[in-house]
DNA sequence: CGCACGATTTGCT
DNA sequence: GCAAATCGTGCGA
């Protein structure tokens, strides 16, 4: 099937289809390539609280918009980057957050880039550590992942994965908590540890 | 123009 | 287990 037109459907059924592919990164010189074992989806505008298309076309999240099979990063807490893979056809937002993955190929530099991680199995466990392990900045936001010249170059798996478990959405308060879009790897030891959302204050504190 | 907050990670207790 | 780090983005005025 053609990897582009799998990439085209909705985002949580597209999630499915990325666990078990290969992220491969020439970023930053040198190359690391990763095997996806943990991913989640975000929707579109006024389908998903928890995305952020959810309100509209921004200049941030311009890439969610764009064609499926491109990159969506984004920069977060001052400090992060995040690798998305977009979903949906172009005018349609979507988007698969790559959350955790196995190295399989460029392990001592990817070590390198994640000096904090204690074991080869945190090397890209959890979104920004992903990123970090594969060298993705936001210079990369927008390219396309199936061209296989680009800095970033994903390939879809040839066989769907099995053993494949749905859990709620990490980091995502209010409604959008609710949505079970997380996937993972059943017994994947790079699977990142489930948090729940952070509480949020009420917006009226009222009566108390 | 100013303010509040976030699809997180890390380090210390 | 908890709080700090750190700044671009989005939205209201």
């Amino acid at each position: 099937m053609d990897p582009r037109r799998a990439l085209a459907g909705h985002a949580p059924d597209v999630a499915v289809l990325l666990l078990g592919a290969t992220v491969t990164s020439t970023a930053g010189g040198e190359r690391v390539a990763l095997r996806l074992t943990e991913v989640e989806a975000y929707g579109g505008v006024g389908e998903d609280p928890g995305s952020h298309a959810h309100r509209g076309r921004t200049t941030r999240n311009a890439a969610m918009f764009g064609p499926p099979g491109h990159a969506y990063v984004y920069f977060t807490y001052g400090m992060h980057w995040c690798l998305n893979v977009v979903t949906e056809d172009a005018g349609q937002a979507g988007a698969v957050l790559l959350r955790a993955g196995e190295v399989v190929a460029g392990l001592d530099v990817a070590r390198d880039r994640r000096p904090a991680a204690a074991r080869d199995r945190d090397l890209a466990r959890g979104p920004a550590r992903l990123a970090a392990a594969l060298a993705v900045t936001g210079v990369l936001d927008g390219i396309d992942l199936l061209a296989t010249d680009g800095p970033l170059a994903l390939s879809l798996p040839t066989v769907p994965a099995s053993d494949v478990v749905v859990t709620a959405r990490t980091g995502v308060g209010g409604a959008g908590a609710s949505t079970s879009w997380r996937f993972h790897l059943d017994g994947e030891p790079t699977v990142s540890p489930y948090r729940p959302a952070r509480p949020r204050r009420l917006p009226a504190s009222g009566s108390g």
